[in-house]
RNA sequence: CGGGGUGUAGCUUAGCUUGGUAGAGCGCCUGGUUUGGGACCAGGAGGCCGUAGGUUCAAAUCCUAUCACCCCGACCA
């Protein structure tokens, strides 16, 4: 330990906010070079091969077999699949000498299948499942929080190739089933959620949340059921899509359309404020741009509207909320006053709650003016009804209609997708089946963030004192800690248990530095070593003690059956 | 990209309002005393005060620009 490089600090660096990322630091784990880009010291790299070392066990015990692609890749694959230009900012791009464009892989779907294609043409060298552990680059919008969100960053991603969607179904399930002994042999808390595919794309997807308060993300979970989904993705159950209301026979006893003047009221802060109304009877109305002209979304006032919902409902690939200019046109009044009664030649799509409101309130698509006691069906009526709104906590779960939700913070370490053909079909990934018929393989991709899971670990398990690594992750499982290396003996006797923890396999740290014990036993806990071997004054009784980080526990042991006991209690 | 904030020694920072050329704690080096949960004494090394320009006799301090980093929002493993 004398000569490793493990610089730890007493005080927590400025730039960290996040525990995970304190300690990190702290301990002597990582550095950082600029913002979201780091080096990994000896301790850091040491857990990142531990994580890694899991991760390709499991993944070669499951039929995946292990490449490495190159980081920097040519813009001519990119082109192909058109990402080249979706992918936007985010992706590092460069030019060579000759001022050809390439850029630094933030994901690998083009390289993989480019692979494939040249390699693989017979349905009977199908299904393949590749993967590597490499590093990735993205031009983050915010890189923070050390490893959670690096522009360059360690990740496993894996691809499989199928002959039918059938066989990706397979495999998919054994990639989920993977996952799971992954992070169980991690020892991490996670859950397994819905999610949107995003800009990866393709048709189902799933995510392993390890659950921390400091997650980037809200997981909506069910108590009874096991439907877990992020909040992008999390459905709104227990109400019914109203079909029958608005065919006129539901308004008795309900008011005519009442207009009203609300003079500069604009918001729905405002204008329930004006009206002494809840914003549960305003119909808030959103005016979308998408690639076939605008679009009308309703959603209670009190309700946020989920734009991943909205696009799938509209089946559009470009959403983006409309320019003043659009809303005027559409609208026919200023921004502030829209509203869906009596608006034509405008496609008009409503949450499931909207029709619930017994009588609303709206824009009145006029100036400084609203209109109150607004009905479904009797006064206007949406094309499409639907889920496009944020769900609640107080939302019921859609799958068992378990009246609530659960929320819990999660931090997102793995998501595998079913992609389908969106690759193989723009980049021609085919192969000869059975009856010499070309066909398009079908695909599926399975990432986890390596460095991701790591900081994720230490969120999970950390105390006042520092890191409390799970056993599989600990840089060093022992570390030995003579408390005096001026005294012969305890040196002596700290080298022989080194080199025997060494001869039974496993990862021992011999803290040999001339420090008071004080301040290498702050050290090592800092560090997170799970066992520490203390040779001290019991060593004039042929004793060591055995502490351990995570209860304190002490166990006075022989020293001639150390050997034994770590045999025992670290191995097994 | 918008909003907020910070740049002074390896780390944490004082000084900036009211200009006069930099101070502390921790860490580091040397010597000594210590030695079971971040010891003590003595001595020492280390900073063109983020960078560039300007104002001034004089700038860490005032002004302008620029860069970097952090935090909050829209994106993602």
């Amino acid at each position: 330990m004398s000569q490793l490089l493990a610089p730890t600090l007493r005080e927590d660096p400025k730039e960290a906010e996040v525990v995970s990322h304190k300690l990190l630091l702290r301990a002597g784990y990582i550095r950082k070079l600029a913002a979201g880009i780091y080096t990994y010291l000896p301790l850091g790299f040491k857990v990142l091969q531990k994580v890694s070392q899991v991760i390709r066990e499991e993944m070669n015990r499951s039929g995946a077999q292990e490449v490495l692609m190159p980081a920097l890749l040519p813009s001519e694959l990119w082109q192909e699949t058109g990402r080249w230009n979706v992918y936007g900012k985010e992706l590092f791009r460069i030019q060579d000498r000759h001022e050809r464009d390439f850029c630094l892989g933030p994901t690998h779907e083009e390289a993989i299948t480019e692979l494939v294609r040249r390699s693989i043409n017979s349905y009977k060298q199908l299904p393949i499942n590749l993967y590597q552990i490499q590093t990735k680059f993205r031009d983050e919008i915010r890189p923070r929080f050390g490893l959670m969100r690096g522009r360059e960053f360690i990740m496993k991603d894996a691809y499989s190739f199928h002959t039918s969607k059938k066989d990706l179904d397979k495999e998919y399930k054994n990639m989920y089933e993977t996952y799971c002994r992954i992070f169980e042999r991690l020892g991490l808390k996670y859950r397994v959620v819905q999610a949107d595919s995003g800009a990866i794309g393709g048709g189902y997807s799933q995510e392993f949340m390890v659950l921390a308060d400091s997650g980037e993300e809200e997981i909506f979970y069910c108590e009874k059921c096991d439907y877990a989904a992020s909040r992008e993705s999390a459905g709104v159950g227990g109400e019914k899509i109203v079909e029958g209301i608005g065919k006129g026979g539901d308004e008795k006893g309900k008011d005519k359309v009442k207009e009203v003047n609300t003079p500069g009221q604009k918001t729905i802060e405002e204008v329930t404020a004006f009206l002494k109304e809840s914003p549960e009877k305003m119909i808030k109305t959103l005016v979308y741009e998408t690639e076939n002209g605008p679009v009308i979304a309703l959603v209670r006032g009190d309700h946020a509207l989920n734009e991943a919902k909205l696009k799938k409902m509209l089946g559009v690939e470009d959403l983006k909320l409309a320019a003043d200019k659009v809303i005027e046109g559409v609208t026919k009044a200023p921004v502030g006053f829209a509203g869906p009664v009596g608006l034509k030649g405008v496609k008009i799509v409503a949450d499931t709650a909207i029709p619930l409101i017994e009588q609303g309130i709206t824009g009145a698509n006029k100036e400084d003016y609203h209109l109150t006691n607004v009905v479904y069906g009797r006064d206007y009526q949406a094309e499409l009804l639907g889920d496009l709104r944020f769900a609640l906590s107080s939302d019921a779960c859609p799958k068992c209609g378990q009246a609530k939700y659960s929320v819990q913070r999660g931090i997102e370490v793995g998501h595998i997708f079913k992609l389908g053909t969106k690759y193989s079909e723009k980049m021609k990934c085919v192969y000869l089946d059975e009856g010499n018929k070309e066909k398009t393989m079908i695909m599926g991709c399975y990432g986890i963030g390596v460095g991701r899971t790591a900081q994720a670990a230490i969120e999970q398990n950390h105390d006042e004192d520092g890191i409390i690594w799970p056993m599989p992750l600990a840089p060093y499982q022992v570390a030995i800690i003579p408390v005096n290396v001026g005294i012969k003996e305890q040196l002596e006797a700290a080298e022989k248990i080194y080199q025997d923890g060494l001869q039974i396999g496993l990862d021992v740290l011999l803290d040999d530095r001339d420090f008071r014990v004080g301040v290498k036993l702050k050290d090592i806990d800092l560090i997170g070593i799970p066992i520490k071997i203390i040779v001290g004054k019991a060593l004039k009784d042929g004793q060591v003690e055995i502490k351990l980080r995570k209860t304190g526990e002490i166990n006075l042991v022989e020293i001639g059956k150390v050997g034994e006991w770590l045999r025992q209690n670290v191995c097994s």
